[in-house]
DNA sequence: GCGGGACTCTCCCGTGGCGGGAGGGTGCAG
DNA sequence: CTGCACCCTCCCGCCACGGGAGAGTCCCGC
């Protein structure tokens, strides 16, 4: 506290490299920030483009470095950095949602990949059997891979707030166009099969066409459902058969009827050319 | 089970396409897995360049997508296929404990963002000090930023296997080059003050020499510690001093001594120019 | 045998968040 | 004034694909 500097400057300003010293951001890390507009130097010299920081921006630099710690994308957090005290928690709620979801997701591949390594399951059974065209009450989307399963949810839930389960003739299903997977975008459809005429929202009543399926049950968690596509799609060449249109999944038990997911039964159609007649 | 199949082909084979629908990866990224020989199609029409997929790839199309699910790099999957069963295990472990260091890290930074949000802490103190030259055991090299952490525990578990506790005159240290905060990698030295002359392994007796610092103590667990780098760094900055040399850190209390990072004690030393004589 | 549509091929570019490096200007101390 | 550390602006590379263009291929039905 005793004094001995030299001169007491109101406003000094550090240049990016001790700017970098003191906030712990790389000097190539600033330039980009700068770039993208997210930390903006307080004053850049026209002449020589050096950029300087005020110690103002220290404290703005280190929550920068909070979020991006938490992988947060830089054009969020310059958004975050340019909304009202409200809107943040809000953002800073929805990405820590986002962190949970990544969690699960690892979580479950962790255990995914441990029931592969596993002794193998027993050969599943196919079956053919000729699906005659069903009325069903249903929502129809374009959606990405990714977004399937909270698009399942929504969609669901939506279906379930109109049609009651006592009209219900069977078990939810879906239908999942082969682009989904072949180009990770594609059209989906989940639906409950009823006798009803609905047109609400996104909900609608149609009838779905009969088909020639090669079917099969997957059992246990949904997780693991690649492999039993995997070994329908072995059968299914093996016997040299080929497919025609979307995949059919019907939920004959899933976790609205239970919480073991070892108890989960979905069965999975494969849509294949008729090759005997009738 | 009943017949009605055209014809039973041994090796039916898979287009790109229906290898996608039946193991869920897209096209595109079957194409990037051929391009990086992860996974080769078992034909490649030398005419068309078309790919053709056996349905026994398919087990290994599931496994290769199990450990992109856990976002372990393609070139690491293809030496993982590569290599025998017992280096398999080890390689699966070291990758889930990359995968459990990420999680620790993430939780560290939810925590530390906590904390930066919530009321400020009381100013800290800097006070200026001339600290003289010192004997220390030291291990000192060229690393990155990221690698730090890892390094220190490596560095200091070796320095404590060759100096006793007994023969050490002061708490543990380090010096970090700035150019470790600026470009990303840099020079560090950790070491314990100790009146021994030592060459074991990276282990090398050092004198620090004589420095102007300007210090401050930062109080609570590492992963807080850039905010007093900041406070200290606008302190400076106020005060129109300029840095000079690497940044000192001595671990007054640190998890060696307690495991309450709330108590832990790193005192933080900046180099300044000598401004006033004597 | 000939459409035509679905499928497939090979480029090439874009993404995000920087790091590396080239080639050249700036600022400051001795 | 000279040297050197610092700073600037490009531009390319990374990784695991996705998007799309432009061209070739397969196969079914007529």
């Amino acid at each position: 506290m005793a004094g001995g500097c030299r001169l007491v400057v109101v406003t000094a300003l550090l240049s990016i490299g001790e700017f970098a010293t003191v906030t712990h951001l790389s000097v190539k890390t600033l330039r980009h920030y700068h770039d993208e507009g997210l930390l903006v130097p307080e004053q850049v010299d026209p002449h020589s483009g050096y950029r300087y920081y005020s110690p103002d921006q220290i404290p703005t630099a280190q929550v920068i470095r909070r979020f991006r710690d938490l992988d947060m994308p830089v054009r969020e957090i310059a958004r975050l950095l340019g909304t009202d005290v409200d809107g943040r928690a809000g953002m800073i709620t929805d990405h820590l949602a986002r962190l949970e979801r990544r969690l699960a997701a690892t979580t479950e591949a962790v255990g995914a990949l441990r029931r592969l390594l596993t002794p193998d399951p027993p050969r599943l059974e196919v079956v053919h059997r000729r699906e005659p065209a069903r009325r069903v009450v249903a929502v129809s989307e374009e959606v990405r891979r990714a977004d399937v399963l909270r698009w399942y949810s929504g969609a669901m839930a939506e279906i379930d707030a109109v049609v009651p389960r006592a009209l219900r003739t069977g078990p939810p299903g879906g239908q999942y166009d082969n682009a989904l997977f072949t180009h990770g975008a594609g059209r989906a459809t989940v639906f409950v099969p009823a006798d009803r005429d609905v047109a609400e929202g996104r909900v609608r009543s149609i009838t779905l066409p009969a088909r020639e399926l090669a079917l099969t049950v997957h059992r246990g968690p949904h997780d693991d459902i690649d492999v039993t596509y995997g070994a329908l799609g072995a059968h299914l060449a093996e016997h040299a058969l080929r497919l025609d249109g979307p995949v059919h999944e019907n939920y004959l038990v899933g976790p609205r009827d239970t919480a073991d997911s070892d108890a989960w039964r979905t069965e999975i159609g494969w849509p294949v050319f008729t090759t005997t007649p009738g």
